[in-house]
DNA sequence: CTGCCTGCAAATAATTTGCAAAGTA
DNA sequence: TACTTTGCAAATTATTTGCAGGCAG
């Protein structure tokens, strides 16, 4: 927690009790979490909480490394902790129970030398998920 | 062209002028492309088309695997067409042009393998996309 | 002819924005 | 105190749905 109160201030946003709070949530949940869902489960202990500033801290959030975004089929919002925002890392999302866990291992320079050669491209970001079921879920 | 006719065939549906039109757009501009795009460049031809039927059209298409579907950070749908319907592939999006070419090249086993030692994990599915500048745009 | 396909109009629902009040440092 | 953060209400916009008429096979 501490580290990511860090980043928050090395980023110019102020330490809020809303910030800790959807932190702490995903903290302690980590799995990929949607505005609506961070806000209900939320609401309950710190009220007043607003949907729009739920979206705004999770946007924030993403911006400084905290969280990262994963793309759905549903096409909505999720975001999920990085444990180490620093270090390049996938993610393996389970379809049981939606918990996501950071995958460190990447051949990106494998692909990139297969783009480059065979489409003289240049390789610039790579996105990847994987999903499937968990240890719990299988 | 003659192939992807066959898939409508195949999966019961008509082949109809809309989309005829629709396959021939995304098979001349082999790049990601939006239901509002595809709408706009098609009614000067084939007026009127409806932009809900370029939404249902582009999912039929996508449902029968002439289509695949193009995560974006907008969020917002794109589609490209699978000139190898059967093969699996991943897709190189040019953040220039927004051409996309397509790549056979991938290490899913190694990545199976990973998740299935390291976290004991069943892996289903992954998805692959990478982004750069092609040969053109670079 | 028969049932799928399409246009149009309207509904849906997630996400965003504006602004005044409240809180942090 | 100065400036950021937040709540509330309202706007925005992509996407979806219902249904009547049109078209492929």
């Amino acid at each position: 927690m501490q580290s990511y109160l860090g980043l928050l201030k090395q980023n110019g946003l102020k330490i809020t009790p809303k910030r800790r709070a959807v932190i702490d949530l995903l903290l302690k949940n980590n799995r990929r979490m949607g505005p609506s869902e961070v806000h209900q489960k939320l609401r309950k202990d710190i009220a007043p909480l607003g949907l729009p500033t739920v979206y705004r801290i999770l946007e924030e959030l993403k911006n400084i490394g905290v969280l990262m975004q994963i793309p759905s089929d549903d096409r909505q919002l999720y975001y999920v902790l990085c444990k180490m925002p620093d270090e390049h890392h996938h993610h393996f999302v389970c379809r049981g129970c939606r918990r996501v866990e950071e995958v460190e291992y990447c051949n990106f320079g494998a692909i990139s030398k297969f783009i480059e050669k065979h489409l003289n491209g240049k390789v610039e970001q790579h996105f990847l998920q994987i999903e499937g079921l968990c240890s719990k879920c299988r």
